[in-house]
DNA sequence: GTGAAAGCGCTAACAC
DNA sequence: GTGTTAGCGCTTTCAC
């Protein structure tokens, strides 16, 4: 039903390699039958068939992005960024959701191989080797995880864990627990190591909970053991497990930070609406979309388009992607939900106990942005 | 450099017509040719290219969604469902987000046109007119808006918006806000128009406010135009907005629901979160994910895959698709964002001042449980 | 049961 | 500046 080349070609009289022109190469079809040609098209109802393209130029101009639940707040602003920073480069994402399942992630990759340029693999969660080995199949970059040999992008959890723990203990917590994210998550593992060191280094005590389900009902259902173990602070693995904890908590009657202090990881936009707000580690989400798509797109950069004129032959030379990894910086966001321990005043060195405002930057010295920061290459 | 069919029908010495058999119809091909394809198919890695087949037959399995907003947490249950649905039929969803931009939304219709089978348009913002137009191009199937001649799926906000009003009425209630949503929106017009009908029948006092966005920001940032108007209840586009206005009010030292009554639409996860809990209209949102899928595959039933063998004729007869429009029942839950207003205990009618309970179903005598009834065909 | 040939809608050399 | 020809990776008659 849908007019094709060939109809256009008909219609305006011209071979369809003229009408192909027309829409590929406008710059190279006498004005004339350019115009006329648009008109036939225009008539018709006609656009080219980008999947039909795609198979002969070997590029879909679109790009797929996986995403482990859609659901989770924490995951809109890095597609949104993705999305916006793709549509610059005149690229197209198509979203699609894993429900934390392994096995649909691979099934997804598959599936959008053919029909994107490249894939964002966002927090996935199954094997390093599989993602290697998917890698093959299709140009890939990670974001939230490290694979050996493959871009990526992540947050510095690790520095962002450390912070959170810091600042518990210089509030003179000892008992600490941890409320773990799933099970294959990377960032779960660098946030459970982070944290470790961090308590070790004060003198206290970590309680590690977990695998769990990063979601609220994940947090609630800990609450009772999070009062078990004696923890007077949690960090948990992200905003809406800590979130789901504050409420679990709050029905088992502990107040927040009265009780038990909690710091959660991500800073979505929720975490500022509860009662308390949330002492989170913000995350520069949009700005790791942003940055995944410039370097899956990196080898398509504008020059290529200005090279097709002329006999100037296209730059072949760099084809090789680098394959970077970049780690963008966290920082400590203090809120309502934390408050002094069971040891404040005794404390002899770390931060103030005092909260230092609604919006402190990182560590001491680090700086109030996140900003991207190439670790190898 | 990914193997193709060639490659696969060189390396098991059969032509390549066997080796897309053995892919696309295995029992035309013998069990032994097969197992020997096969072996070499998975020997060098190769996946049929979907898109090439595509081109060919037609059908992609993949299905557009198309959202106005990923970040708005309505969203999420219904782009699973919808998920979850396709998959069981083999097919895929991609997802793709507008930012509430009219333009956006036409540009991605025609981008996914040729890469899907149809697209779910969901609360579309752009006109009656052009999502026809564009109907011509892609089976669509619209959700949150009736088009006319196109299968839609609705949610009844109209009964809703009643029950809300009937509920704020019973509680004491006459000078009500609504505060609107963005522009273009149907679901917005529906609100619209049923509140004013139930507010006049009530004899009450309406004041609409608005377009907005609708999001917390946008909630928020009507708490003052709240308070001006003098109204002590207000109904929301969507519980985001009203968890944004109560917000809002808060720091205007206005008490929800001791100085105002609020309602949301939606009846998002977040707003059993909040303090006070949002009493809200629930809206079936994974049923209409589920039923547009099915609206969309209807003419593709799993009769199809089976009439492919023997000289059968397919039946081409059914191919015209009804263009059902589908509405789905919506509840009222009430929580703890609505109390009595200045006339309670002289209210005469309607329900009782107290509430029910935590989870009360719709209107006296409407069934608890939303399910789909069809309005047209 | 398998091979040969045509062709889906389009682009990319290459002539003229 | 435009037409010709080949062919992207695959499916689908039609012979055999």
């Amino acid at each position: 039903m849908p007019a094709t080349i060939r109809d256009v070609a008909r219609a305006s009289g011209v071979h369809i390699s003229t009408v192909s022109r027309t829409f590929s190469a406008p710059h190279l079809v006498n004005p004339e039958t350019r115009s006329r040609v648009l008109a036939c098209a225009d008539d018709l109802g006609y656009r080219p068939n980008r999947a039909a393209r795609a198979l002969i130029t070997g590029r879909t101009h679109n790009i797929g992005l996986i995403i482990a639940d859609i659901a989770n707040p924490f995951f809109p602003p890095l597609i949104k960024a993705a999305e916006s920073q793709a549509r610059q480069r005149d690229y197209h994402v198509f979203v699609a959701d894993t429900n934390e399942d392994p096995a649909a992630e691979e099934e997804l990759v598959h599936a959008l191989a053919k029909q994107v340029d490249g894939v964002l693999l966002c927090s996935p969660r199954m094997s390093n080797s599989l993602i290697e080995q998917l890698s093959r199949e299709v140009p890939l970059v990670v974001i939230n995880r490290q694979v050996a040999g493959l871009p990526a992008v992540v947050m510095d959890v690790g520095q962002g864990a450390r912070l959170a723990i810091d600042h518990l203990l210089g509030l003179g917590h000892r008992d600490i627990a941890l409320l773990s994210g799933p099970r294959g998550s990377w960032t779960s593992r660098e946030i459970r190591r982070a944290a470790a060191a961090a308590v070790r280094a004060g003198g206290g005590d970590l309680t590690v909970l977990g695998p769990n389900l990063p979601t609220e009902t994940g947090g609630t259902a800990l609450a009772e053991q999070v009062r078990r173990c004696g923890a007077t602070a949690v960090l948990a693995y992200n905003d809406l497990m800590a979130i789901g904890l504050m409420e679990g908590l709050h029905d088992l009657g502990l107040r927040v930070p009265g009780d038990v202090s909690v710091v959660g990881i991500d800073d979505i936009t929720l975490s500022r609406l509860t009662r308390p707000k949330l002492t989170t580690v913000a995350t520069p989400t949009a700005a790791a979309g942003r940055t995944a798509v410039d370097m899956l797109l990196q080898h398509d950069s504008p020059a290529a388009t200005r090279n097709l004129r002329g006999g100037g032959r296209s730059s072949a030379g760099d084809d090789r992607r680098t394959t970077a990894q970049v780690m963008l910086q966290t920082e400590l966001v203090i809120r309502d939900s934390t408050g002094p321990g069971p040891r404040a005043g005794r404390t002899d060195g770390a931060a103030g106990v005092e909260h230092p405002g609604p919006h402190c930057p990182a560590g001491p010295g680090s700086p109030a942005v996140a900003t991207g920061e190439v670790v190898a290459s």
